[in-house]
RNA sequence: GCGCUCGUAGCUCAAUUGGAUAGAGCAACGGACUUCGGAUCCGUAGGUUGUAGGUUCGACUCCUUUCGAGCGCACCA
């Protein structure tokens, strides 16, 4: 719909200008404010030339009316545009704001680590990252969801160890002396019992099993993981495991090496990152000649960006923002577009419970798990509310919140519209089929907004993918569910004269309702 | 101390990315045809957008100052 205004004004334009918007429908459908920005150049003022502008288009159209108000210009759709646009859309709801773009991204988020379940935190990027998904593949990008696993390294080898003496305590009844640093959590000691099942009691009599326990309980973990993601209606299309790509080091290294982006010093080797804006210069390779964590990073990138995709999204939590500079100064030094690699934050999450701070699970290891949110308000409150903020802020809710059914409960309020519209289809015995050749016209001006509104869905995920701000979607979804609700109570729709036409206004928004919840990965309700 | 992110109604958050009178929900108060499901709707009240400057036709949005909060500042991942 925004595309066809665009391209008409356009043309009667010749020049660019910003489209956007009235705060208020009563104004128009679309405006600009371009003769704002012309004052200065024709040294006239606003309101002359919004009204010269005005004059040049002609109303016979796609627009009903064209009028200059304070030097806005404002648009105001004709209803046949409307109603054709209608029409096609609840013909062909599954392309409804579907598009077509030939860039390809690589979109990569979760890539928690595989040594215990996901908890609270991970879910935001989570669902975050899913959103993106669903909506960006709806508008014709070229989507690959991928899990980076951090299977290497220090954390691995104490899952492992955890698991052991876990095993040694619990199972032995042995007194074990514990390390500073291990994973404590509940689930590692309900690990150790799964071992004992699977891979003998005897696991646990020799330290040497250890590492072996670390990669089987990695992968365990790792299950555990997928199907805590399951639970949301998350899957991911491709896993990256961070030791396959370990032989790839050398090659990444030699190319650093000679971009003359390395050095040595104390025996170790050193990324000049300072010289892209890093804080300081960062290790790379120990004294001991194992490769640091970036370095896992490093090559990681390098593999990325050797499959060539047009764009690569980061979704980490907050936590990592110090991380960004150099893995970017990294990307620059393999000789590789940096701009190319976004990277979004997920900022921290805190939970309440009837206005105290939610207890923290024990068989996390003081983490909230994200299973237990889940089985407490279900996959889509926690999708909606997650959504419903943007990423880079602070958030704070409470769970009993999603557990009421009623207008507090954004989730409950957008499916009750939805259903709203089932049952006055029911309640007037018809069908689509009945009703969706009806021509919209002579519609009351609030039947009018009601139908532009719903009509908004494409170009609100159009923005939303573009600013990667998803709680564009959400607040659009309330607020259409909002206007349905109020049109409902002031207008009767069965049996009026306008029974046909008002059905079909109300299978407008539904569609869209629908089809903008399946874009958050929430199914709409037919009844609720 | 340095860096990143954030500061909007009593609370939780929006604001078309520089546009028209800064909007929703909750909480408070007052209302709605004996209902196409009242699981909804309408109204009232609530603001110097943390502070102080600047940029311009125009600032919640950009720049500077200052205060406050969270996070980060590893040869851990």
């Amino acid at each position: 719909m925004k595309k066809r205004v665009t391209e008409v004004i356009q043309k009667t334009l010749q020049r660019e200008f910003v489209l956007e918007k009235p705060t208020n429908l009563f104004f128009g459908h679309y405006a600009t404010p371009i003769a704002f920005s012309l004052a200065k150049e024709l040294k006239k003022s606003p309101i002359a030339i919004a009204e010269e502008l005005c004059s040049k288009f002609d109303t016979e159209g796609i627009f009903q009316a064209v009028t200059p108000i304070k030097g806005y210009i404002n648009f105001k759709l004709s209803e046949s545009f409307l109603d054709h646009y209608a029409t096609w859309a609840l013909e062909h709801e599954s392309e409804f704001g579907s598009d077509t773009h030939n860039e390809s991204i690589l979109l990569e988020y979760v890539s928690a680590n595989p040594t215990g379940p996901l908890h609270i935190g991970h879910a935001r990027g989570a669902v975050m990252g899913d959103a993106l998904y669903r909506i960006g593949t709806h508008l014709g990008y070229k989507i690959t969801s991928e899990y980076y696993v951090n299977d290497a390294g220090n954390q691995v080898d104490l899952l492992g160890l955890s698991i052991y003496l876990a095993g040694r305590e619990h199972i032995l009844n042995v007194a074990v002396q514990w390390p500073e640093e291990f994973y404590r959590g509940e689930y590692i000691v309900d690990l150790a019992f799964v071992a004992k099942e699977e891979l003998g009691e005897a696991i646990f009599h020799d330290e040497k099993n250890i590492k072996h326990l670390s990669v089987w309980g990695k992968d365990k973990m790792l299950e555990l993981i997928r199907s805590n993601l399951a639970d949301v209606g998350i899957s991911f299309e491709q896993f990256v495991s961070e030791k396959s790509l370990y032989g790839q080091w050398d090659a990444s290294f030699t190319r650093l090496r000679n971009n003359a982006k390395t050095y040595e010093e104390g025996g170790k080797v050193w990324i000049r990152s300072t010289d892209l804006g890093d804080e300081k210069d960062r290790v790379v390779v120990r004294e001991d000649g194992r490769p640091t964590y970036l370095a896992g990073d490093i090559i990681y990138h390098d593999n990325k960006f050797q499959r060539g995709y047009d764009r690569y999204i980061n979704i980490w939590g907050a936590d990592h923002h110090g991380y960004i500079a150099r893995v970017k100064a990294a990307i620059n030094f393999l000789g590789y577009d940096e701009s190319k690699l976004e990277v979004l934050l997920a900022q921290m999450v805190s939970l309440l419970k009837g206005g105290e701070p939610y207890k923290m699970s024990k068989r996390a290891g003081n983490f909230i798990l994200m299973s237990d949110v889940v089985s407490e308000i279900g996959s889509d409150a926690l999708r909606f509310v997650f959504l419903s903020k943007k990423s880079d802020t602070h958030l704070e809710f409470d769970i009993d919140v999603f557990k009421q059914e009623d207008n507090n409960n954004p989730v409950f309020y957008v499916n009750y519209a939805h259903a709203r519209v089932n049952q006055i289809f029911a309640k007037a015995e018809k069908s689509l089929q009945d009703i969706v050749h009806i021509k919209l016209e002579n519609l009351s001006e609030e039947a009018q907004n009601l139908l532009f509104s719903a009509l908004l869905l494409p170009e609100v995920l159009d923005d939303a993918f573009h600013s990667r701000q998803v709680q564009k979607v959400t607040e659009y979804l309330k607020s259409l569910a909002a206007a349905l609700h109020k049109f409902y109570n002031e207008n009767r729709v069965v049996g009026s004269e306008d029974e046909a036409k008002l059905l079909k206004l109300f299978a407008v928004v539904a569609l869209s309702l629908r089809v903008g919840l399946r874009m958050i990965g929430i199914h709409a309700k037919e009844r609720m």
